[in-house]
DNA sequence: CGGGATCCCCCGCGATACTG
DNA sequence: CAGTATCGCGGGGGATCCCG
């Protein structure tokens, strides 16, 4: 590694993007909403405000125990929602999308918006990929 | 932060919006270009143009042989790219974006506009989050 | 040159049990 | 209720060899 990465024609490489590196800040989002649990807890967040521990785990389906607190820890150490823990017995504890958080959810807007736009066209070239003989 | 009931995320008030279903088209986006290597394809392809399998594996660094060559199947599976071998010795292969691919640009400039305005945010959450007693 | 086939290791993730 | 701790496995992915 370490080798030259090659020059670029113009387009996204303006503000010196480099998606190539492991460290560049598109490749780490993608690291981050690219897990399902976490971006399933944003847009659950984002419809429903603040939610419970055990709202948001009936609510993402399928999500295990482990992997949701793990979720919600993520998040919380990116600044992307605050844990809020309320001592009573039993305890209870509140998550909400802080402001950063909320500036996600146009961001997953734009991946649904392609998604219900051409996903019809990618299942066609699927069927046609697998069907060929 | 109030719950500030008039406004709603876009694009995600209306039309059954179901993320939480795993066959929904918003996961299935996410599953593609939260792949790492399908991603970086993408971008490569679209700021050079066609490449050659030898060309992609050099730009994108770290990538191994057999998840390029994986990652090309599903992209072209996909109807994101298309494979064209030329039967001359020795042989070589072709990868360019279709339209469809060349869609899905516009959406991972979303992304890294994201990454570039907000990262150095989740930069300071998270060194305030590590270095808390 | 562009892969397919194989081996193998690591760890992500689920299941389970326990605690404040 | 909302977690933490521990174990176990399945498969994702790298390394290697080989072929058209």
């Amino acid at each position: 590694m370490g080798t030259t990465t090659a020059e670029r024609p113009s387009g996204f490489e303006h503000s010196g993007f480099d998606a190539f590196n492991a460290l560049c800040p598109s490749r780490r989002l993608l690291d981050t909403i690219g897990d399902k649990w976490v971006s399933l807890a944003i847009v659950a967040l984002g419809l429903r405000g603040p939610l419970r521990y055990s709202e948001l785990a009936s609510q993402i389906e399928g999500v295990s125990q482990k992997m949701l607190t793990q979720s919600l820890r993520k998040m919380e150490r990116d600044g992307l929602l605050i844990r809020t823990v309320t001592p009573s017995v039993p305890v209870r504890t509140d998550y909400e999308l802080t402001t950063l958080g909320q500036t996600l959810l146009p961001v997953l807007g734009h991946l649904k918006a392609w998604a219900e736009e051409h996903m019809p066209e990618v299942d066609a070239a699927r069927t046609a990929y697998d069907g060929r003989p």
